[in-house]
DNA sequence: CGATAAATTGAGTTTTGTCAATAAAGGTGG
DNA sequence: CCACCTTTATTGACAAAACTCAATTTATCG
């Protein structure tokens, strides 16, 4: 039934176009479902299929370069996105000029929730490598049936959220590196790739800032599990030895 | 429109009945809806008439008692809430044992919706006085127009956790005091009673954890809050005098 | 009225942040 | 392809904020 698409979808390859077919806005191309890196479980098809919106997917995908926004705070929030691959950060602004990192998303994450069911968006979202994402429309989402995976979806947000402010709370640097680390590791994990070796898309800053903590910090921590034999980090380079003292280190997740 | 549930109900006192109506559980009243601090745009008015459940709403509302559950992690996630009047907080317990409290609620606001599209809730949710609740029944939630207010309350659930992690990322004590108090004050205001003189109905303890501070932090904060003279505060009473103070030291929230 | 829980206050320690200097990587243009 | 410049990351020394421990006071509840 999800799997409909992949059988229309035959290539596997970037399909770029040159009619702005969707909405005109830069890195614009069409891409097949094929070349996707969440295979089956897509929340976009379910929900596009929920809506009516069948085969037309395809046309709300796109390529992002690294640096570009695929909205920004104030934006009208016509739409909420899926991950097809690659990684974005979500941030806030605040009045100084500052900003706060809320969440990084990788593939098969949805992320623009927080637009739903008003004019714009609070938070504003920027690609940290070369991502592809599925746009999902909001048309009319008040006077549809959502269903069970919509539902589950926000839900999943709400915990995801709930378990950064535990970590904020109640964990030192090295608790919430390691919680960090763990999450990272087990979303590749998720996706089909090396849980043990990665590659960190975001900067020290954008993660000190996540992890509420100083850049020097999160240096440091880093620095001090690699002599302690457990990983090594060489740059954004992330190989990882002794998953369960990470998991001991991390302490409690707040999971399903 | 909304109102049509305050001709029904005409008594203002709270009825007491002996009959399990609704689901049986301790403290079970049924409870008209012209005694409920929230007047007008109640929530669980609306969702329960768009769920046609009218004039069934009365027959779930109930009063807890101080330090009652009204669900615990791991129960069965059958219904949203709404607080007539009253507080709870809820929190999630960690493997040692600790607790760390997610969220304090008072009248007007929505909880349990982590439950959502699950099978149970992952925290759980106590009254921190006598408060009253009305439920809302999740059942075939999936498969209802939720209407745009059920949206909304999602995306400002999603606004409201953005806001403590940003406070517990960027804020020190100072800082998250300050917000939590304004948060506090504005919430009291919102229901019509003071913005100014208040009652904490949480204990510093609470405080504390929520703000990922220590219990001895809260105290002095508070003590240096008063001795500069923008409050004071006595036990749990608090009386704010430099409303604009508490905000500059608050800097900024996340906001629509 | 006593016992228990909650809150305050002080002293000393630890963790993390800040400031500053340096090193390494990546991108740009000659 | 290399040199230069900018961005990113590392490391050290010091300072500040917040935590822990301990003692005491003040409420609350039976």
């Amino acid at each position: 039934m999800v799997m409909q698409f992949q059988k229309t979808a035959t290539n596997n390859a970037v399909i770029p176009t040159t009619s702005g077919v969707g909405y005109a806005q830069p890195s614009l191309e069409v891409l097949s479902c094929g070349s996707c890196d969440v295979k089956g479980n897509c929340l976009a098809e379910q929900l596009t299929i929920a809506q009516d919106y069948s085969y037309q997917l395809m046309k709300n995908r796109r390529v992002i370069l690294r640096g570009e926004h695929i909205f920004r705070a104030s934006d009208g929030a016509e739409a909420i996105y899926v991950i097809s691959s690659g990684s974005v950060k979500s941030y806030v602004i605040m009045e100084d000029g500052e900003e706060q990192v809320l969440s990084f998303y990788l593939a098969g994450d949805v992320f623009g929730l927080d637009g739903m069911g008003a004019d714009n968006y609070i938070s504003s979202t920027v690609a940290l490598e070369t991502t592809t994402i599925c746009k999902i429309p909001l048309l009319n989402l008040s006077e549809r049936y959502l269903g069970r995976g919509f539902l589950k979806l926000i839900s999943a947000c709400l915990i995801q959220d709930h378990n950064l402010m535990l970590m904020l709370a109640r964990k030192d640097a090295d608790g919430r590196m390691a919680s960090f680390l763990i999450n990272l590791s087990r979303h590749f994990d998720k996706i089909g790739r090396s849980a043990e070796v990665f590659e960190l898309t975001m900067t020290r800053q954008d993660i000190a800032n996540y992890l509420g903590l100083a850049i020097e910090t999160v240096s440091r921590t880093l620095r001090r599990f690699q002599d302690s034999g457990m990983l090594d980090v060489t740059r954004r380079k992330i190989q990882i030895y002794d998953f369960d003292c990470l998991l001991s280190i991390a302490g409690t997740q707040v999971t399903r």
